[in-house]
DNA sequence: CCCATACAACCTAACGTTTGTTAGTATTGT
DNA sequence: ACAATACTAACAAACGTTAGGTTGTATGGG
């Protein structure tokens, strides 16, 4: 009952507190939400999360950054053919199939809610298990003269809110077009821009 | 002391409350926050709001969304010269001198904590106030000749959003960079795109 | 085979705080 | 004087958290 060790209740209590903490924030998701899903009291939790809901939330935020940061990484090495529109667009799948995050809303939102230290230590965690792996494929891209200069932090961070924000305004703004097509359509304009050639 | 009249002293309550609301959403500012930062007790701020918090909020991010609306469409129509570069750099300045505001973040965060009629119809407003004007530029610009086609909705939400994400981000990426060059660079990004020419 | 023990997983009950909210009272300025 | 504005005090509800009890299931000794 430690929590380090991993039993399959626990394992659902985490699935599920890090789906709503990294769709809806720290302070929004309250104990009694994620015990709801569960079909548990908000008591039952402290069995399997001792710590207490900050705790938690840096350890599944942890957990969930570290799983993006694999994922990233394999959708930028397996894209095929290697170029950085196909990088960004496997990059893009990986995200729509998991649970909703933003590094910047949890910048501005979230951190403020926790500890400074617990604050300081997510946030490097997510800047390099997001960021930076997009950073280097677009750096990459550069070097093979695919794509002019740019900062490499910027086009990450624009990328990954882009994607994000398009799930958030997808039933506003086009709610009969699949969501990959309007995914890569922001892709190519990422890409390619606005104006004519 | 009704509603609708506007004193001093419920014009500090709402300039304080929109600003709070604004850049850190409906749940995770407190009354107490606010008060805090007039010098008052939170109970006297049903002096200024009788509504309680909820109406407060919903109050307070109409008027944001209409001086946005004016905010916006001014800077398009006065910018100078009359490309769609100009005018977006234009609205960047404005969104810039304003507290931060995040369509996508109210509408997965904020929306689900309040009356789904309040919900539908600030998003409305929202949309009427931060995209519709964005994406008439867009369109005349297509019109014009100037860009390509492309989805007006998609472009005006990744073009709002980029400029809160560079500014929750900022310190992160270039704290040495002044933040007008860095978002200058986002909308040349969207414009030219990526690849080389 | 049966019973005792143990442990995991959930429960109820209660706690101290914080939150939004209301009522009544004091203070301030004109 | 009289509004406008702020205060104190208190409320119910919701929050995170702790303590202790109940259940089921598996393990192991006689």
């Amino acid at each position: 009952m430690e929590g380090t060790e991993n039993s399959p209740a626990r394992e659902r209590v985490l699935t599920v507190a890090e789906r709503l903490f990294s769709e809806r924030g720290y302070a929004t998701v309250t104990l009694q939400d994620i015990a709801g899903q569960l079909g548990m009291r908000k008591a039952s939790l402290y069995n399997h999360a001792p710590g207490g809901k900050e705790q938690l939330y840096v350890e599944v935020m942890e957990r969930n950054l570290a799983r993006h940061q694999h994922g990233i990484e394999a959708a930028l090495t397996g894209a095929e053919p290697r170029t950085l529109r196909a990088q960004l667009r496997a990059v893009s799948r990986w995200l729509l199939s998991q649970p909703a995050i933003n590094v910047a809303r949890m910048q501005r939102i979230d951190m403020p809610e926790i500890t400074p230290e617990h604050a300081t230590r997510l946030m490097g965690a997510a800047y390099q298990a997001l960021m930076v792996p997009i950073e280097r494929a677009v750096e990459a891209a550069y070097r093979r003269g695919d794509i002019r200069f740019v900062n490499g932090a910027l086009v990450a961070g624009i990328f990954l809110t882009n994607i994000e924000a398009i799930r958030d305004l997808y039933q506003y703004d086009a709610p009969e077009i699949p969501l990959e097509v309007v995914v890569d359509d922001a892709i190519d304009i990422l890409l390619d821009g606005l104006h004519r050639r």
